[in-house]
DNA sequence: TTGTAAGCGTTATCAT
DNA sequence: ATGATAACGCTTACAA
C-alpha cells in the first residue's frame, strides 16, 4: 500500500498538481465545482496531503506540545486533558512529551517538537535554572509558548498561575483557627518558585495570628520522601501539632507512617495537603487539601497558546491567576 | 533567529552540501578529518539536520507514537514511563497521545502520528470493535506497532499480554478461601477482551470449589461507577458478602458508598480489586488487589515494537504474557 | 480559473 | 573522498 501522492490524483484528474493542491487550500481561487470534483476523487484514492511536505514549505503543522515533568499524579493528565479539549476544538492536535523530573529529558523532548515544527508549547519546567537560556532563544525565534505550574519569572511568556501564596496562607490559616499550634510546612525542591511562594504563606499566615513562624523542612514531591519525613519526626522526642505539605503525595506519605505507628489524625496530628489529588476524599481519613482547578489552567493555557498563535503583530505576555479552594475534610478539624 | 541550514554550512566551509549530509550520517565515505571539521563547525553555527527535511526523503524518524485510552489512572502513565525507558535508551523520543475513551480521537491521534512519521506505534484500545479495518490497513502497510492491555485477537500484530483470566481466577479463589461466599463480580465495558477474560475467571474459581457462580454486574470504569453500583446494592434485600471489582477505581468507590453508608469492611462486606492503583495501601481499609507489573509491560512493549523495526525482512508477530502479584490487604482479610 | 516551475532542507545516485 | 543534481511531496508566485 504505496501512499498516494498529490501527483497521482494530478495524473488521474488530468489536472496540474497546484489544482489539486489548491482544492485542498481554501484560499486560492479555484472552481467550486472542480474543487469538489478533487475533493471526492481524492477521498476515492485515499489520498491526503502529507503533513510533513507540507510542513517543509509552510509554518503550520497544527501539532501542539506539551511537555510536563512527570505524570504519575494525576494533577497534570488533568491539565492536559483541559487543554486538550480547547486545542482538538481549533482543529490541533497534542503531542504530550514528560520529562521525567530531568531537565536533560525536558530539554530534549522540546527539541523533539520544535524540530516536529509543532505551532506551539504548553511547558511545565522540571527546573527553574537549568534551561532558561534556552527557552529564552526559543522565545525570541518567536516559537509561541505558555508556561503553567512551575514557571520562572525571568522568561518573558504567557503564563498561567495560581496563586501558592495566598492558598498556602489560607491552609495554614485553617490549621491555626483550628487551634493547632506548632505547625511544620513539609515541602519539595527548594528552587521552585512554588516552593518558596508556599513557604511565604505558610509564615505570613503565622504572622498574622502572632504565632512564632514554624518549621520548614524540604524534601521531595514524593510519597516516599513524606513517609521518611514522618519517620524522622516520630523520631525527635515531641511531635508537632499539625503539618501542612506541599503537596498531597507528601501528605499521603506521611499520614501513612503516622497511622501505621499508631498516631490518630487528626487527634495526634493533623494534616493539609496542596493540589488535590483523587486520593484525597477516598484516604482515611479524608484529607483537608486545597483544589487546583487543573481542568481551567489548561483550558486557560490552551486559550492563551491560541491567542499567541493567531496574533500577527507583536504579542504581549499574558499572565493568569486562576482561583482554588481549600476543601476541609477530617484530617485537619480539631477532635474536641 | 533563521534556522542554520545545510546550505549556510557548506556556503561557510567552502563544501558541498553533499559532505555536510555525509558528515552526519556516518555510513559514507568521508574523511575523518574533514568530518571533525564540519561537525565542529556545525556546532558552532548551531546547525543540525532538519528533521522534517529528512523525514521527506528517508523513512527513520526515530520518534515513537504511544496511544492510550486515558491517563487519569496510573496504569497507563506507568507503562508508558516503562516503555520510554528503553525507548530513549535507543535514541527514539516518544510521542504520546490520550484518546479520552473516545474511538474517534484514537482514531484521529493515531493518524496524526503516522502522518508525523512515527517509526512505530504501542497502542491500547479504546474499543475492541471501531477502528479494525483502520488498523488492519496500518498493519498491512508493514507500519511496526505493538498492543497492549486492550487488545483484540483479530490484529495480527506484536501484543503484551496480562493473563487476566488466571489473575482474576486467584482473586476471587482467594475470597472464597476466605469464607466469603456469594461473591458479586462488577466490571465495566462488556466488549472487551479483558473483561470477558475476567468473568471467565470469576466465575471458574466458583465452579472448582462448586459453588454456584456470583452475578456480574456491568457498569463503566470508574469510580463513579462503583459508587453508583453500591448504592443499588444497598438497595437490595440482602448485600453479598464480597465484591470483586474488576478495577481499583470501581472498588475505591463501592468502598466509600459502603462506609458512608455505615457498612464495615471486610466485616459486612469484602472487597477485591484489579491493576493495583497507587491507593490502594493508601485508603482506608487497604484494598487487595492484582497488581500488575505496568513498568515491565511498558519495556516489554518497546522492546517487541524494536524488535519489529529492526527486522528487516517478514516480522512475525509475538506475544508476551507477564505476570502478576496478588497483594492482599485487610479489605478481603475474613474477621473472625 | 488553471498550469508551470521554483523552492522548502535533506539524502542518494552518479560522476569526477 | 568529494561535488552536482535529481528526488521526496507539497505550496505558491508568476504566467497564461
Amino acid at each position: 500500500m504505496k501512499h498516494t501522492t498529490i501527483k497521482d490524483v494530478a495524473k488521474k484528474m488530468g489536472v496540474s498538481v497546484s489544482t489539486i493542491s489548491r482544492a485542498f487550500n481554501d484560499k486560492y481561487d479555484i472552481k467550486k465545482e472542480t474543487r469538489d470534483r478533487i475533493l471526492k476523487m481524492a477521498k476515492e484514492m485515499g489520498y491526503s496531503p502529507n503533513p510533513i511536505a507540507r510542513k517543509l514549505t509552510q509554518k503550520r503543522s497544527y501539532n501542539i506540545g506539551f511537555v510536563v515533568p512527570e505524570f504519575v499524579n494525576s494533577f497534570f493528565p488533568e491539565v492536559i486533558i483541559g487543554a486538550q479539549e480547547v486545542l482538538l476544538e481549533e482543529g490541533y492536535q497534542v503531542l504530550i512529551m514528560q520529562s521525567d523530573l530531568s531537565w536533560e529529558t525536558e530539554r530534549k523532548n522540546v527539541k523533539t517538537l520544535v524540530d516536529n515544527m509543532v505551532d506551539g508549547l504548553i511547558v511545565s519546567l522540571t527546573s527553574e535554572e537549568k534551561n532558561n537560556t534556552y527557552y529564552k532563544e526559543l522565545i525570541s525565534s518567536k516559537m509561541p509558548i505558555v508556561f503553567f505550574n512551575r514557571v520562572v519569572d525571568e522568561l518573558s511568556a504567557s503564563k498561567v498561575l495560581f496563586d501558592d501564596f495566598k492558598w498556602s496562607f489560607f491552609a495554614t490559616e485553617h490549621l491555626i483557627v483550628q487551634g493547632f499550634i506548632d505547625i511544620i510546612h513539609i515541602t519539595g525542591t527548594k528552587s521552585l518558585s512554588l516552593t518558596k511562594n508556599r513557604i511565604n504563606g505558610f509564615e505570613a499566615a503565622h504572622r498574622k495570628h502572632k504565632l512564632k513562624v514554624g518549621e520548614v523542612i524540604y524534601t521531595g514531591f514524593t510519597t516516599e520522601d513524606g513517609e521518611r519525613i514522618a519517620e524522622s519526626l516520630i523520631e525527635r522526642e515531641v511531635l508537632p501539632k499539625a503539618i501542612f505539605a506541599a503537596n498531597d503525595a507528601l501528605a499521603i506519605g506521611a499520614m501513612h507512617v503516622f497511622k501505621k505507628n499508631g498516631y490518630q489524625i487528626p487527634g495526634d496530628i493533623a494534616i493539609v495537603g496542596f493540589s488535590e489529588s483523587r486520593l484525597a476524599e477516598h484516604i482515611s481519613p479524608p484529607l483537608t487539601s486545597v483544589k487546583q482547578p487543573t481542568h481551567d489552567i489548561g483550558r486557560a493555557a490552551a486559550q492563551l497558546l491560541l491567542d499567541q498563535i493567531n496574533t500577527t503583530g507583536v504579542f504581549i505576555p499574558q499572565s493568569m491567576v486562576l482561583n482554588g479552594r481549600l476543601n476541609i475534610r477530617e484530617s485537619s478539624v480539631k477532635v474536641i
